[in-house]
DNA sequence: CAAAAAATCTTGTATATACAAGAACACAAA
DNA sequence: TTTGTGTTCTTGTATATACAAGATTTTTTG
């Protein structure tokens, strides 16, 4: 990326505040300032100011309170996209480690995807990978992800074992996840999921397909997942 | 919709818009008037246009492209309520029918309650209901709802099998679903479960634990809910 | 001292305006 | 015909301002 379009300034703020959240510099129940100090730090008006916290608001980062303030909430993983969480207690980082079985690779769309796929889709094909995630050292997640090969230069290359695919996608090639959708099924484990997962075929297994739209618009990512919920379960806020 | 002088514009102007998309006056694909054309029609000003179309992408009811216009996209259940969608194409209405198996009644919160309540929670107490869902005929989905009784008059009268209890709570309690967290299992289906939705035990359940807050703050409702995903599957977009 | 009232914080709603930038279309030039 | 190239739609970003209304603090009053 040679050029460099300004980023809006209340993007600017946006990522500003999202990262101070982030980085636990405001914690749960902090009152942020408020608008009209916001709008003196970054010289700028109330309206702009207020779309920053909207969207911070949207994601579930704040609660605003009508002649109160904005009190920082819980980070949640807006948007849908699901967390593992155990039965008991959050599952911290290092708890959950991830296994990559398939390297990014680049591939053809498998013949019977169960998605409609544009032209310009199939056109760039996708790259593929599949990893196994662990909670405390029980394999708990497998999942497949697809991701329209479009603009994404040495993507192979990163290391997905470590950082988040949502992360690097968004860190180095400026991918942001807008909307999707989900499906979700309960079924029985077939030999594969069950040798996976290591539980006896037939136990009961949550499955989801999932497609997420991108900021780049013909960059869909779509995710297949098999997770065992007998330890733990899937969680998302909305 | 019921207009009280209170009523902002910007949210008359978003529900006229959602009334309008949901009744299929516009329908997917459309695009819907230039901002400037609905401040033409409501007498207002873009700021305050922006702000209605801003709730309806929000929620998914419309797709905003720069230079072009508002598409409107499929109504969906924004917020992550979740709705059945059979596997092979959309379930309509008329193919939905709801049993209520519990009226909704005053009890006490439940002793082994999975959720920390409030004081005022308790104090207030809950009314419950169950309800059966079928999809073509196919008992599909059972759920299990309690909500708390603050601000509710006479809230156990209304008939909640033709209408949604979404729709009861906004249009006759102004309560809005604002915010919330779901818990997904896949469990094994066990006697009780099994009766309800004609399945064999040990059959493979889907099963959620949801929570969701509303623009009444204690007013919190709970959902726990079991379905059968091998005809019909969940969908959620987000 | 304690309760009521006022002042002053906060966010919510709204107007009016300006320019930037993407998309679509008409039209002239090659 | 095809290819640019403006023109004119559209939405995106931003400023400046005003008043309403909820929440909190300070002041006044009984």
């Amino acid at each position: 990326m040679v050029r460099t379009p300004t980023t809006p300034i209340y993007r600017v703020l946006f990522n500003n505040l999202k990262g101070q959240i982030d980085d636990g510099h405001y914690k749960k129940g902090d009152l942020l300032p408020s608008e009209n100090d916001l709008c003196k730090l970054y010289s700028t008006t109330r309206p702009t100011v207020r779309q920053a916290l909207s969207e911070l608001a949207r994601l579930g980062y704040i609660v605003r309170h009508h002649g109160k303030g904005s009190i920082v909430s819980e980070p949640k993983n807006g948007l849908g996209i699901l967390s593992i969480k155990g039965s008991t207690a959050g599952v911290g980082k290092k708890n959950l480690q991830t296994k990559v079985l398939a390297k990014t690779a680049k591939t053809n769309w498998p013949i019977d995807f169960p998605y409609e796929l544009t032209e310009a889709q199939r056109h760039a094909g996708c790259l593929y990978l599949s990893r196994l995630r662990f909670v405390n050292g029980l394999p708990t997640l497998y999942e497949e992800t697809y991701i329209t090969d479009i603009d994404l230069p040495r993507f192979t290359m990163h290391n997905l074992e470590k950082n988040s695919l949502f992360e690097t996608l968004n860190k180095y090639h400026k991918v942001e996840i807008k909307e999707g959708e989900q499906k979700i099924w309960a079924v029985a484990a077939d030999k594969a999921v069950s040798d996976l997962l290591s539980v006896k075929p037939g136990k009961p297994i949550l499955h989801m397909k999932r497609s997420m739209h991108t900021n780049k618009s013909n960059l869909i990512i779509y995710s297949f997942l098999y997770c065992n919920t007998e330890e733990y379960f899937i969680q998302d806020y909305f």
